[in-house]
DNA sequence: CCGATATATGACACCGCTTGACATATCGAG
DNA sequence: CTCGATATGTCAAGCGGTGTCATATATCGG
């Protein structure tokens, strides 16, 4: 029965010319309310969806938006594709989500053909394809729109939304501090996340302020992972004269941290202090409920979207952290004098 | 410099008809070893990407599919589209992944939206898109192929990949009782997923071969997330008589009854058993490491893929699990005679 | 060596929509 | 009554591919 209808069909229903319907369609002026509707009830009986394929090639908008992505934590990634998709979703966008992987050499092209294949009108970067030159140096040869969330680097040259890593692992690292522990031991975030820097920064910082001397005994890599979680646990356990409280960089190494302690019958927070960083799910889902940073990723994959469909002039926004506190940190149980 | 090369640049380039190109770019017989090499050569040259919009315009297949789901946990969603990925990236397809709403009375509407704006060939529908009608009665009508993974009704009429859920909640009560439980709790899963019938009816199934009796005030209600698992917990643990293990029908349920034992400081798996379903990174994360039920996410989503791409005839794979031991299982404390 | 068949390539219309150049028509303001 | 703003239509071109049909050459059995 229902071959899909096209724009001559919808003309023709409506008694108007093609060309009023294109009118409609895209919201030109000098369309009166009257045929307005008309041609919009025609539309409607006829169940026309104009096609998208034709309007793209004839050098329309194609109302596709792209979010690039190479991370491998689920639940932020889950989270930015909502917020992604929420803001999408209202404003009748489609967005196309597509991992990629930067370590590959040719992650430039892949994007280079990504926009040129599919004709998306603007693409959303997530860390850490945000400081991923390739793929920059690409979306700028095409000259199409990009917003970044939480990029690393250039942080002026391009919009953008993030949150201050440095500040919220300050704000931690302080936390800690004002509970009364001196040793703290420091788990960091995968090298490819510029972000990792920013949070040892913030570290630093808070220990520099509070007088203490920084210990580089007391860091250890980490790749954001449960595994070097655990590893960092068992490094910073294994220590003679051990950390009272471990900050690791985000929940799923503070996971993995617990997971160390609890196998060796060291008592959180009793014994050991541990916070992570982001606020997944995973924080409220392990035992103790871990004190993290909520990075609010979702609302940054939202105003980033938003900048992006609004199409304007170069923005810069700064969401807010917050510091939450659950059960995993208790002041150190013997103060050292 | 470089607006986009189209196929006339190429087979000016090329020295060949615009027709000829088209012929390397799908791969039709009958071009000569020789032109072929020298197309390609001009396209790389080029740097030309075939306009998907133009492509679907003129007739031809998309090369796109899309991924609908409704699924809100982040693991298991981002298991499902990588294994969707990998196969989809090796065949130079594109996924669009778009998440609906399987309660919203339009998610036939907006399907066939997707289906007829964005022309892709075929769909993959994962739990419990996979139940939804009225988007079953859309992909129908529209005659596109589609694949389900993990579908809980209908099963013959199209084709899917699946494993045997049943029969895992039935392995994994059988295991709880071999080791020695009388009185085992179950949770179950979000009503709207068919596979939590099937596993609460494979944990009754072990427990009428077992010869014993089923106590529905054993059973209680879950959504599949971490606060139902507290509930769920609770509940079962305020039990007068309380049951010596707990059968959560995933993991994210399994982490809240731990964290409900956790709180009331009941050992695990001392005093109380505790396990899962899934295999969720959750199972490893949370302490003690769950026994849980290995589900192949993954290998389902880049089976569905496989299934969907070959586009032949009615087939259907069930996909082996696992009973994965870890430490959240033990003996129950003191044997009921 | 011939017509038949397989192999290789080209010409051209067309997919559904947008757009620009014009042509008209209506209408209220000056 | 004329003018500019508003409203609509006609027509042709074009976006970047693919399908159909025609054509040209190579190959082969008899």
């Amino acid at each position: 029965m229902s071959e899909r209808a096209n724009i001559r069909d919808v003309a023709a229903r409506a008694g108007v010319a093609v060309k009023t319907v294109s009118r409609v369609l895209n919201d030109h002026p000098y369309v009166s309310k009257d045929t307005k509707a008309r041609v919009e009830e025609a539309m409607r009986a006829l169940d026309f969806r104009p096609s998208v394929a034709a309007r793209i090639l004839s050098g329309a908008k194609s109302n596709q938006i792209a979010l690039i992505y190479d991370n491998h934590s689920p639940y932020y990634m889950f989270q930015i594709q909502t917020g992604c998709w929420e803001y999408c979703k209202q404003q009748g966008i489609r967005l196309l989500a597509q991992p990629v992987d930067v370590t590959d050499p040719r992650v430039g092209d892949q994007v280079r053909g990504l926009v040129t294949e599919t004709h998306v009108d603007g693409i959303i970067l997530s860390s850490p394809v945000t400081d991923c030159d390739p793929v920059l140096r690409a979306l700028e040869a095409l000259d199409i729109p990009f917003v970044r969330i939480s990029p690393g680097t250039n942080h002026a040259l391009t919009s953008s939304v993030f949150m201050d890593d440095a500040q919220a692992a300050d704000d931690m690292t302080t936390h800690l501090i004002n509970m009364g522990h001196r040793r703290i031991g420091f788990i960091k975030g995968h090298p490819n996340h510029m972000a990792s820097d920013d949070r040892l920064f913030g570290y630093r910082r808070a220990l520099d302020r509070a007088g203490l001397s920084f210990e580089p005994g007391l860091i250890c890599d980490g790749e954001f992972d449960f595994d070097s979680g655990v590893r960092g646990g068992n490094y910073l356990l294994d220590l003679p004269d051990r950390p009272t409280a471990v900050f690791a960089s985000n929940d799923d190494m503070a996971a993995g941290v617990l997971a160390v302690a609890h196998d060796r019958g060291v008592n959180v927070p009793g014994e050991l202090s541990v916070t992570g960083f982001d606020d997944t799910t995973l924080a409220r889902t392990v035992w103790p409920p871990l004190t993290t940073i909520h990075q609010p990723m979702a609302e940054l994959a939202r105003t980033a979207t938003e900048i992006l469909i609004a199409g304007g002039d170069l923005t810069h926004r700064r969401l807010p952290h917050t510091l939450i506190e659950r059960a995993s940190v208790a002041p150190p149980a013997r103060n050292i004098a």
